[in-house]
This record gives C-alpha cells, structure tokens and sequence, in this order.
DNA sequence: ATTCTTATTGTTATTTTTACACTTACAACA
DNA sequence: TGTTGTAAGTGTAAAAATAACAATAAGAAT
C-alpha cells in the first residue's frame, strides 16, 4: 500500500497505481507499476475489475483497470522510488480505511483470490521454488481462512500431479525434517486454465 | 450482433456498444445499449473484462469496457433501434469474423458463460419462468457443449434444492407430458455468490 | 537419555459420481 | 380402438472422492 502525499485523500493509505498512458497498454502499465515499487518483473498478474463509479474520484472521472498480482514478499526488494513513495505492506486484518474506493477494490481482490484458491491450484507464485508441503498447506489455510486436515491435504495435493518432490530435506530444525518439493510447472499451468476445477 | 454501417470495418459485424458518457456509471451505459436494442430492463449483467490494446481501434484510443448479459430470447420484443441498427441474433457456430478485437471479447464471454454454468446455478435469467427438467438440461448440454445423463442430471439437480416443483404438466405434447418446474430465486441466488462450487 | 516439535503415514465410514435400461403417458395414425 | 412413435420418468450397483480420525518417526535442544 501507499500512503498518499497530495489531496484528495492526503495522508489515507491507497492501492498504488497510475495514469494510463495514451500510447501503453493496460497491462504493461500495471506491471510498470509493480516493478517501480518493488523491482519484480515476469509476475503473475491478472485483471481483476474495472471500477468506474462517476462519482469515485473527487477531481474528475477516472475508470480504474484494476490488476492483482501474487508476490513472494521474500523476493521484493524495495526500490528508491517505494521508499519516496512510503510504500507499506500491510496483513489483510490491518488495512484502515483507504482513499477513494479502495478498499472496495480490496475487497474483490480478496474475493478473487479465495475463488482461486478454491478452484484452481495456487502457490508458484507465492512460495519459494523449494518448499514443504506445510509451507503449501498453510498457504491455502491463510487465504482461505480455515484449517485443512494435514493427511487429507496431501492426499488431494498429490493426486493433483502437479508436484515433484526433490530428494532433498530442510537442514537445522528442531523436529523431522520435511521433505521439498517444487511445482510441476507444465502442469500446473495446464490445471490453471479454464474447465478443470480443484476444489480445496 | 449490430452490423456496421461506417468505416473502420464498414459491412462488418460487432458486438453492441457504445461510449461512456463523461457523467456516466459503466453498467448503466451497458444496460442502456441493451435497453435500446431489445427493450429489456433488469436483466441480468456481469462484468466480462476491460480490452485496451492500444492498436485495437484503427482511429484512435478506446477502451472497451466489456459486459455480458443471459436473455431469454422469447421475451425480446426488437425496438426500432434495432431495426435501424441492423440487428442479428447468431448461433455461436455462425460468428464471422468480427469488426475490432471483438472476436477476442466473444471468446472470452464464451469462455466465462462456460465456467460460470460449470461452477453455479444457471437457467433463471434464461428459461421461461416455467420449465421442464429437460428444458434445462439442454440448457446446460447447449453452453457445456456435452451431454449430460438424464438421470444423474435430475438427481444433481433436485439435490441443489433450488427447484420449486409445480403441480402443472405439459399438455398436447405427443408423449409423456413432464411436470413443470420453476426456480426457489433466493435460493437460486444464494448458490450464485461466492464460495459455493455448483460442478456440472 | 529425555523432551519438544513437526513430519509422515493408513483405515474406515460416508458421500458423490458414474454408467446403464426399462416402463409410462400421451398423441397420432391406421 | 389398438398400434406406433416419442419423450418423461425412475433405480441400482460399482467406483471414486471425501471426511474424520491418531500413532509413530526424526531431529534438535536440554
């Protein structure tokens, strides 16, 4: 989030974007804006909604494209320009009031995502390229807000054939060490598409 | 489908559209364009997808916010807009090639039309407010593009608990008459929000 | 050697899905 | 009036998926 350093709204925390310019395309210009606050590029990043309310912006008529994206908070480094920006990251269960209607748009967003989680495979995107399946399994119980049995879980993740698991276990914990694994990414992308439903 | 009567793609056909008026909410510009051509009101209207390629119209920048609606094409009385505009109803088998992008926007409405009857309730906005199970089981076989078993369809069906059955039965038909149906609407509704995963 | 913590594994009961065929009701026709 | 054609309506069994549930294993820390 970014807080805001100009009226309207000045001082309220809001979802970072831009101006589109006459001569760039939605998308590029969503992902100009992801990569000038945290230095990512090549990201999953999809189109949420397009919110036009006439009156949403005091100042005039803007239409907002908005995008959503899955980051690997580990992967982000802040750049100059988030810091100018006093960019924040913020847990769902901290987010105020925002500017404009920005937390309506937050709200589809969280909308979206658990409709994913729910049908689609998740994780590439926000896991690092080895990971356990507790990692994967706490993943999907944070966005979808409720716990999944442990056993059952892994049974249904398998079975998705979406995983490989890596001859290769952590180091240094103070328990059984757990085995990694890493994405299928063929068939994980093949199972994101339309018509096949995940059901978690 | 509208067919055109002016350069750029002059003769050709496209989707329905207009511009958003500066003062303007998008859906009411959407049910507006509707409303002209068809003369319905209170339809049910989704958000389908924002196109904004910078290249997609020959004249300049438009970005077309796109939205898709179910009809019940008996209850489309054609107004004289539609005359005028040179109105057609197709098939999907019969779409040509389309002015613009608009190609691109019907594969992605087909695309969603797809998934949401995969993952929810469907038929309230497109059947007659009485209806045979087979009525919409073809329905469904129509958007799915597959057939389903007649016998495994009514079970599934019945489960979901939003048919209300009625006690009026097709009459002058040459075979077995079938017993009319309509839909319990809140409950329809309710199974159409999130979280809930229909499977057809 | 004991303790603490998390990983890993299997079974059973229940529910859901799939596949599949015969009888019934009605109109049309001979 | 009975024969035919057509779509409606119905049941069952096998297979698959889901849900609920607890004990053992591995490794570090003490």
């Amino acid at each position: 989030m970014i807080k805001r350093g100009a009226e309207p709204f000045n001082n309220f925390i809001a979802i970072p974007g831009d101006l589109v310019a006459e001569d760039e395309d939605l998308e590029p210009a969503a992902s100009s804006v992801l990569k000038s606050l945290t230095g990512l590029e090549n990201i999953f990043m999809e189109q949420l909604y397009t919110f036009g309310k006439v009156d949403r912006h005091p100042q005039g008529r803007i239409i907002t494209v908005a995008y959503y994206t899955l980051v690997n908070i580990e992967e982000v480094t802040p750049t100059p320009a988030s810091f100018a920006a006093d960019i924040q990251w913020l847990s769902f269960d901290d987010i105020p009031q925002l500017a404009f209607d920005h937390n309506e748009i937050l709200a589809k967003a969280i909308e979206r995502l658990k409709w994913r989680a729910h049908t689609k495979p998740i994780g590439l995107e926000l896991l690092p390229v080895k990971f356990t399946l507790s990692q994967l399994r706490k993943l999907y119980e944070g966005i979808l807000e409720k716990t999944l049995d442990k056993r059952n879980f892994r049974r249904k993740i398998i079975k998705m054939d979406i995983l490989i698991a890596l001859d290769e276990k952590q180091k240094n914990v103070a328990h059984k060490a757990a085995r990694f694994y890493k994405f299928d990414v063929e068939k994980y992308h093949n199972l994101s598409k339309e018509g096949y439903i995940f059901s978690m």
